[in-house]
DNA sequence: TGTACATCAGTGAACGCGCGTTCACTGATGTAC
DNA sequence: TGTACATCAGTGAACGCGCGTTCACTGATGTAC
């Protein structure tokens, strides 16, 4: 909850600050609010310094006072998407080891800022490599999930990508999980990221039935849960 | 295999057609060509048609004559993508009605041209609207999904998504397929695209472990295979 | 086979535009004594 | 409390650039008689 400032835009840290520092924080996060709204309106294409300028009444170059450049607001932008979902599965984890909360914490996540899930999951640009900051806290999510999914009903089956991934215990940061369980995760990430990729990109619309109730028969089956 | 030129860019058609016409489709197919090139290297955002022109060695206008605006262009390599993926997967179905033989050829065909993928399941472009005959081929290609999922072992289990589903046989078309045929088919297409989204995006960079074998993981889970 | 005409691919100049970014400068805010 | 100085936010002009697109035109290719 404390640390740098979030992507809500509004926090203005610990308070221990100069005026401007402050100040300072304030104009920074307005920015990326405009880059935010930009981006959702007019994709990440379009996201240009001056527009955001002109739509908050200052001239072109005043950005520079606070971002280098173009990339590092889009960085900045992708690094508080990381980390707002970062602190949304530790707030949830909080409550206790359960997968079932951080799939339904995920898909809220997402659908509360479909661009912003875009930024992290989307199509990656072809140029662009995340700083090392960013991999951490990705590397922190999978740690937070895999905690939970030790927690689920053991399916202790000796499958070749189990006997795989046993040669292959790097991932997750050498975290003290069985294959099995680095399985269940895997498999529980990337189906939720299955439906929702799918919904958020617009491939159920026309349809007509409700991806909410998909990704709940999605979670259902992962959980073990018969009869919700 | 007849019809419209593909995404390969150097079929001419059926033949009938006159020297002019068939030069006018060969350097359509060029240019096509080289905006797919453009695509992978840089990102969607920087596709130009001038820069095309130069690399074709024309004149920006040029391009004029074959494509009346840059939007046109991007929806014909969109159409081409959905294209190319209903004609593997209509191919493929011709051998049997193998979930499994699908499920690698839209593996392969994801990875033959990442960028391709990412083009119908990628971030969608927020004004974009994909015209009809693009979201026809799409149902096509659901189509020949649910036309081999009705082939898999039967799970006949009501749960609240099948009954939703009952309420909604909307999707698909009118398909004569029971809910649990449809629930089998999303489930396929929303893991198979969970694994193939995370990989492409390259979220398990730096873990250590195949993704190939991932994917036959979830592939065999999906089928019942045990031991594969 | 030869001539007159129509079709159409491609060019070059020009349009207005918005972009990212730099620079020298003004004026307000904060700090030190 | 008042003055001198340093810091720094923001401006306006300017840079070069590449973009999509239009237009009038040239020249080659194909067609009709």
């Amino acid at each position: 909850m404390t640390g740098t400032d979030t992507s809500t835009g509004t926090g203005t840290g610990t308070g221990s600050e100069t005026p401007r520092e402050r100040y300072r924080a304030q104009v920074r996060a307005e920015i990326k609010a405009h880059a935010r709204e930009q981006l959702a309106s007019a994709g990440a294409s379009a996201l240009s310094l001056n527009a955001i300028a002109k739509r908050m009444g200052m001239s072109g170059p005043a950005l520079y006072r606070y971002f280098a450049s173009r990339d590092e607001l889009i960085t900045e932008l992708i690094r508080d998407a990381y980390r707002s979902l970062a602190d949304t599965f530790v707030a949830t984890a909080a409550a206790g080891p359960d997968p079932s909360a951080l799939a339904y914490a995920l898909r809220g996540w997402a659908l509360e800022d479909p661009h912003r899930y875009f930024l992290v999951y989307g199509t990656p640009v072809p140029g662009y490599h995340a700083p090392d900051d960013i991999t951490g806290i990705a590397r922190g999510i999978m740690a937070t999930l895999l905690d939970a999914c030790v927690a689920l009903p053991p399916d202790p089956s000796v499958t070749p990508f189990r006997s795989h991934l046993e040669e292959h215990r790097r991932w997750a940061g050498d975290h003290p999980a069985d294959p099995a369980a680095l399985h269940r995760a895997l498999t529980f990430w990337s189906r939720l990221h299955g439906v929702l990729s799918l919904e958020l990109a617009g491939h159920f619309t026309g349809t007509g039935f409700d991806p909410a109730l998909f990704f709940a028969a999605e979670v259902d089956e992962l959980t073990g849960a018969s009869a919700h």
